[in-house]
This record gives structure tokens, sequence and C-alpha cells, in this order.
RNA sequence: GCUCCCGUAGUGUAGCGGCCAAUCAUGCGGGCCUUUCGAGCCUGCGACCCGGGUUCAAAUCCCGGCGGGAGCACCA
């Protein structure tokens, strides 16, 4: 609670924000220093967008309550498991700042699960049944017991023990969980709980065949590890359901569930298996490719964790369903980069141009408005006059050049006001004017100085926008800056040049 | 088909029977400031899904409708 607190308050001072910053409502039952909280994803692919509110919620609560966050990686489907994927959520969670106290990998605690299982049929409430899934669902769904599910105790031990020892072959025999066969929802009548699955485990090789189902292995470890508080998606509320026949079965006390709504999120790929097709197929440069909603993409723009965190803790533990507004996160995360993004300019399909001069120009832009001591930008224009002169080329982006009609007065920002006089072959040609930006408001446009570098810049919409930056960008690489006029984006390098990732308007 | 969940401005959020002709943020419009279309300041727009009930009083409780979502996997 303290370390929360201050933490808001260094966030108010810095940000200069008024309103305070949100805070989750209390939870229910918890008690301080008293609760278990966990985040249990497959390893299949890195974190995205949506599954940090999972890890954020449950590390807010877990630090408002200086309680324990646990990290349980879900591996017991050897077909949808990435051996990368293991460092990669770590990796995430430590970017987000999410604080592990514990963590478990559940293709580890195997023996585990096939003690419980055992237990389960020792106490009647699970069979091993051999009928073929499609027609134990019909059964299922009709509410009728499939010929395996009454046999007796021993039968079921016998069975149980066939499949481990390999009897049986994948799909031919699965260990069932006896809840209530005539229950009005469906979803909740007898569920698998553990099945054969004949291929190499990435972690555990061939070690074992008979691997649990989610709602089995979640119910076990969940209890096992002690969590006061399951904090999860709304989607799980049938899962609830069923890993409560579980508990009940064991004569296991029930955590506090807490459902929060569906999360939808617009406009970008979320979907691991799909991704990594892509990734493969060439299409993507990788996990982090900005066009993705994946945790490293977002930070690859420049977004900082402490904007996501903090808009997961605004939008909530409510069961409500919501819509993702990126509107929304890049607000946060333009509060919290716009003080230490230094200014540039970009200049996008770039257009040369001479400027006529009969002084020298001096441009002293700052890098940052609100940050002189950051220092200056500074290019010296040598004078160039009309007559015999030959003008200073400068380049103006093609945006700016195609809205020029002469006779046009405008300002270029930080340097000089200007008329155009001509255009010839594309190029165009300036004179410069005395005055300053008075009135020249909405006729300001950026330019850059002869020894510019190229740059390309990749939005997130996959549009490739190809310009140049004044060459002072070269301190800036690793860094977020704002592009005046244009928005946020992080510098990177690359062998093919200078590469700006767009973060947000 | 069956079961479950949800329904406050474009988006997110506060409110949980009277102080609500409804909070805050974001968005959008206008103004100020500024040599950025960023930041900051001021200001405007914009919502309780509908219909019944209960009550002196309902966004808040109950019922029905409508709308949205999820689940019914030998995936997690």
């Amino acid at each position: 609670m303290e370390r929360f607190l201050e933490e808001s308050g260094e966030c108010l001072q810095k940000e200069k924000r008024e309103s305070p910053s949100p805070v989750l409502p209390p939870l229910e039952g918890a008690v301080e220093g008293g609760v278990v909280l966990r985040f249990a994803p497959g390893p299949s692919g890195p974190l995205h967008l949506g599954h940090s509110r999972a890890a954020i919620l449950n590390d807010e609560y877990a630090k408002l309550y200086q309680g324990r966050f646990i990290l349980r990686l879900e591996d017991t489907n050897p077909r949808r498991i990435d051996p990368d994927a293991y460092d990669m959520i770590l990796e995430d969670l430590l970017w987000l700042g999410v604080e592990v106290h514990k963590m478990y990998i559940q293709s580890e605690r195997m023996e585990i699960y096939y003690q419980v299982a055992r237990e389960l049929i020792g106490r009647g409430a699970a069979y091993v049944c051999t009928c073929p899934a499609e027609e134990w669902r019909k059964l299922k769904l009709k509410g009728t017991p499939c010929p395996h599910r009454e046999r007796p105790v021993e039968v079921q031990m016998e069975e149980w023990e066939k499949m481990l020892e390999g009897v049986y072959c994948e799909n031919e025999a699965t260990l069932v969980v006896k809840t209530d066969l005539t229950h009005p929802n469906p979803a909740v009548r007898d569920f698998p709980a553990l099945r054969i699955v004949d291929v190499p485990h990435p972690r555990v090789g061939d070690r074992y065949r008979v691997y649990p189902l989610y709602n089995f292995s979640v119910a076990v470890d969940d209890h096992l590890m002690g969590c006061t508080h399951i904090l999860r998606g709304k989607d799980h509320l049938n899962n609830t359901l069923r890993q409560e026949y579980v508990y009940k079965h064991m004569g296991w006390p029930l955590p506090i569930f807490i459902h929060y709504g569906l999360v939808s999120i617009p406009d970008v790929q979320l979907k691991t298996s799909t991704i990594r097709e892509e990734i493969e197929k060439g299409n993507y440069s990788g996990w982090d490719d900005v066009r993705l909603g994946t945790l490293r993409a977002l930070k690859r723009r420049g977004f900082r964790p402490e904007a996501i965190r903090q808009f997961w803790v605004e939008v909530g533990v409510k069961p409500v369903d919501i819509t993702v507004s990126f509107q929304n996160l890049y607000s946060i995360n333009r509060t919290l980069i716009d003080d230490v993004a230094n200014r540039y300019f970009f200049v996008e399909r770039p257009k040369e141009a001479f400027l006529y001069h009969d002084r020298p120009l001096r441009s002293t832009a700052p890098l940052h408005p609100q940050h002189l001591e950051r220092g200056r930008r500074e290019y010296y224009l040598k004078p160039s006059p009309l007559p015999g002169g030959e003008g200073s080329v400068i380049y103006l982006s093609g945006r700016t050049v195609d809205t020029l009609i002469p006779p046009t007065i405008f300002r270029l920002k930080d340097l000089t006001n200007a008329e155009l006089v001509g255009e010839e072959r594309g190029i165009i040609y300036l004179k410069a004017l005395p005055g300053d930006a008075q009135g020249m408001r909405g006729k300001i446009y950026e330019w850059c100085p002869p020894n510019s570098l190229p740059m390309t810049i990749y939005m997130p919409d996959g549009e490739v926008k190809r310009g140049l930056v004044e060459p002072l960008i070269e301190k800036e690489m690793g860094e977020v800056v704002q592009f005046e006029r244009f928005g946020f984006a992080r510098i990177e390098r690359s062998e093919g040049g200078l590469i700006g990732y767009f973060t947000h308007p």
C-alpha cells in the first residue's frame, strides 16, 4: 500500500498531472500480506496486450496487499509449445514491471497431477472413458452416462494404470471428472481431466504420455500453490464452474474467483498462431514487428510499460466487456514520454528547395521547448542572395510543397519566413523574408538542413514513410523522439540506415 | 439448441436508493498561450438500452423485452 502511494506521488510530480492516478478497488476478502495471486499463460508465444491485463491486475493486487505473485507456465499440451516462449514471457513480465515471486512449470509437476488423479478415482469422482470422443460428447449433450462412467473404482484404477503404462494410444482413453450429467448447463457436465499425447514434450521429452487438461491442472495447482484469489477473464466463467467440482471432490476450500470482462482489441494482430505463420512466411519481421499487438512490438515502438499498467488499472476489474481504445492508451503514454522526447524535424517525401537570403541564417531550435537546458539544434546557412547566389539547399516535405501556391508566404520553423518565388522541374525556389513568426499561424512548416539523413518510418498500420531527419538524430538511438507536427517515434539504426518506429501521434 | 455473463457520453471510468438536470479521463469543437498539428490553460459537445413494477424517491432494487459477449474441446 505504502509503496503504491509513493509511486503515485512520484508520478504526479513528474507528469504535472492534476488528476490522481487511478487506483484499483479493494480486493474482496484480501488480507494485508495474505494474498496469493497468479498469472498462468500457456507458453505458445510471447505476451500481447491482451495478456498484459491479467498480468498487471494480479501484480497490482499482489503489490497493493504485499502478497505474492505466482507465474505458472501451463505447458501441458506438447503440441502447442514454443520452447522460446518460456523466456519470452519472463522477459515480457520483467519489462512490464511485474514482480514474480515464484515460478512453476506444469510439465515439471506431472507426478502431482497423477497423484490427484488417483485420489479422484479412489473417491469415485473420475472414470476412464474409452469411448470415441464424438460419441462421448453426444452422450454428454443428452445427459446420458457413457458405458464406462459407472464401473467400480477398482476397474477405473486398473484402466488408469493401463493409460499410464501405454496400453492405450492417443485418443483411445481419457480420464474424466464426474460433475453432474444432468446439469442444465452443458458446459459444466463431466469434463476430461487427463489425456494421452504421443508427442515428445519440448521440455520433458517422452518421459510422459498422459498429460493433464486445463481445468484439472489449474484446479490442482491453484489449490496446491495456495492461491487465495483467482483473477481472470470472464471467458473462464464456465471453467470456474468445472474447476469447483475438483475442489469439491477433493474437499478443498474454494479460493475467491473474480472475473473481469472480455477485452476486444481492434486493429492489431494478436493471434499467436497466425503471427507465427506470418513470421515464418516472412510477412512479419518477428514477434516485435510494430504492426503487432505484442508487448515487444509496443516496446519497440517506444511505449512505456507504465502506460500499459496505468491503462489497465484505469479499466479496472468490472465484469463489463470492453473495447480497447488506443487513443486512450496513446494519451497515457504521451503524458509519459512528452517530457523526455526531444524534438526534431522529419521531412517526409523530401523536395529540394533553394533558399535565397542576403544574410546568414541561424536556426537554434531547442531540443525540448520545456527543457532548454538540454541544448539546441543549431544550423547555419551561409548567405546566398537572389542575384548571383546559388541559394542554400534545404528540404521541405512533399506534403508541404503540394500545398504551396505562389505567391505564398510562410514560416520555416525556427529559421525564417519565406516566400515561394518559383518552381522548376520539381525544385522549388524560396526567398527569405525578414520578420518573425507572428501572423504565421497555420503556415509553419518543418524543414531539414542539407546534411540531413535519410530515415524510414514504419507505421503500425503497415505504411512505410520515407524522408529526411536532422543529422542530430544520431544521438537518439534507441530513444523516443517527437517529430514535430508528425508524432512520436522510437529511433533505431539498421544496416539499411536509420529507422523510426512510429509510437503514436 | 442449451447455459452463463454483461448493458452510464465515440472510448474507458465514477456512482450502488435521495446530495445525479450524473464524475473524471480521452475524443471532438471553440478560445488563450506557444516559432509543433505536442505540452499547458479556459470553454463547449456528448450517456444512465427499452418497458413495466417496488418506493415518498431508481442510473442505483425486482421482472420482462431488446442488444452485446462467452462457453458447451481428449486447447489454454
